[in-house]
RNA sequence: GGGGAGGUUCCCGAGUGGUCAAAGGGGGCAGACUGUAAAUCUGUUGCUUCGGCUUCGAAGGUUCAAAUCCUUCUCUCCCCA
């Protein structure tokens, strides 16, 4: 599944082939989210053109809706949605996290109510494995208990156990499901901001030998110094010959954190969602296009990119669409970002391939920061 | 020509003696957004040397006090001729 092609001697930083069911995946890799069965205002199309061969998905979304039925029907999400590469759904954790004020955790499961129409429903880790089981997810995820920062060791302990027992279970289910599905499953670290949990979670985690392994409970709200450490404390106990993925983070500055600490996978809403509100990704830092700055600018995005948008439209143009509300500004803009994000993470990879990755590194972020 | 309604801060619009630099929208400006309840949310929007100053069509008046009351002028809209 994994083939590590080549390391940064000078960190731990690595990169190579991921086989899935739909085909191989460059890593490192940034997956776009497409929560409802779609990256929001960019047709798979585009996505796939950009070179982008693996998509996230939501459990919790496409059960609610539209519904188990239709997905089944149309034989899956891959088919369903018209996407032929990877997919990896989310569990539904981060809903639990998410929409706190709306469930309640039990050991048999969750028990939450529907923001679409406040219905109650309940998710097992084994309704869970199942529901990605019939959404045909290349990836799928344990359904895990997400925390925010702040909270109780005695608290975060208690989140951690019933995390791991889930995982137990969820693999359970998992190692049951039709031969004819070859979808992974990933565990998921929890323990919240202390050391002795990360770690405690690690072993308890790793000790179930799922394909592949996640950090999650970061960029929740803490501070970005609290999510550099966490991140390289938890994954220093990751093994070599899995995926390691960091579950929420897609900001070029997190990632290259993420790369240094041998991290192969992450997704984020991030640049699509920044992207719909007016943000675009550049090389030296955020572009905020409703900016007045921008009314007469007739540069595109960034000078450098080569993406379609960059090599058509202005900043003006942009600007003017997000003013009058076009729905066309956040569609250019999410392609705009999608494919920055595309050519960073190759950027990323060859520089590891070359040896290079922590001098690349500083260099970016020197630029980065610059604006 | 006759009758009626009204002119409020960038726009629409509330306010009919003090608690009004003036509700609420819109627009403008700025910020946020990290396993998507997000084409969303938040802040701000007369000037200021922060003590005040100047605003509610214009001018004058009443009052301790006026966007609010009175007089004249002016402009807009509606109905009837």
């Amino acid at each position: 599944m994994l083939d590590i092609q080549y390391r940064d001697e000078s960190c731990r930083g690595r990169g190579g082939i991921m086989t899935l069911p739909h085909g191989q995946v460059e890593i490192p890799a940034f997956m776009p989210v497409g929560t409802n069965g779609t990256v929001k205002a960019v047709k798979h199309k585009s996505v796939e053109d950009m070179g982008y061969k693996l998509i996230l998905g939501n459990t919790y979304h496409l059960y609610l809706r539209p519904g188990m039925e239709v997905i089944k029907a149309a034989g899956g999400l891959h088919k369903f949605s018209s996407w032929e590469h990877n997919i990896l759904t989310d569990s539904g954790g981060f809903q639990v996290f998410s929409l706190a004020p709306f469930r309640k955790i039990k050991e048999e499961g969750v028990r939450f109510r529907s923001h679409i129409d406040g219905a109650y429903h309940v998710f097992t880790p084994e309704k869970v494995v199942e529901i990605q089981e019939t959404l045909g997810s290349d990836i799928q995820m344990v359904l895990d208990v997400c925390t925010p920062p702040g909270i109780s060791h005695k608290e975060a302990v208690k989140s951690l156990e019933i995390t791991t027992r889930w995982a137990r279970r969820a693999r359970e289910r998992w190692l049951q499901c039709h031969d004819e599905y070859q979808g992974k499953l990933f565990g998921i670290i929890q323990g919240n901001f202390f050391e002795d949990l990360r770690k405690r979670s690690a072993e308890e985690i790793l000790e179930l030998d799922t394909p592949g392994i996640a950090i999650g409970g970061l960029s929740v709200g803490e501070t970005p110094e609290m999510f550099r450490d966490y991140l390289h404390y938890t994954a220093q106990f990751l093994p070599e010959d899995k995926p390691r993925y960091v579950m929420g983070i897609g900001t070029p500055d997190y990632m290259l954190e993420a790369v240094e600490a041998g991290i192969d996978m992450f997704d984020c809403v991030y640049p699509t969602r920044i992207a719909r509100n007016g943000t675009c990704l550049t090389r030296d830092g955020l572009l905020a296009l409703k900016n007045e700055k921008f009314r007469l600018d007739q540069e595109p995005i960034d000078p450098h990119c080569t993406c379609p948008v960059c090599q058509t439209y202005s900043r003006s143009y942009l600007r003017h669409l997000f003013k009058a509300k076009e729905i066309l500004g956040p569609m250019l803009v999410t392609e705009h970002n999608l494919h920055f994000l595309y050519v960073f993470m190759e950027e990323v990879r060859q520089a590891l391939r070359e040896g290079r990755f922590l001098s690349y590194k500083k260099a970016y972020l020197d630029r980065y920061r610059r604006r």
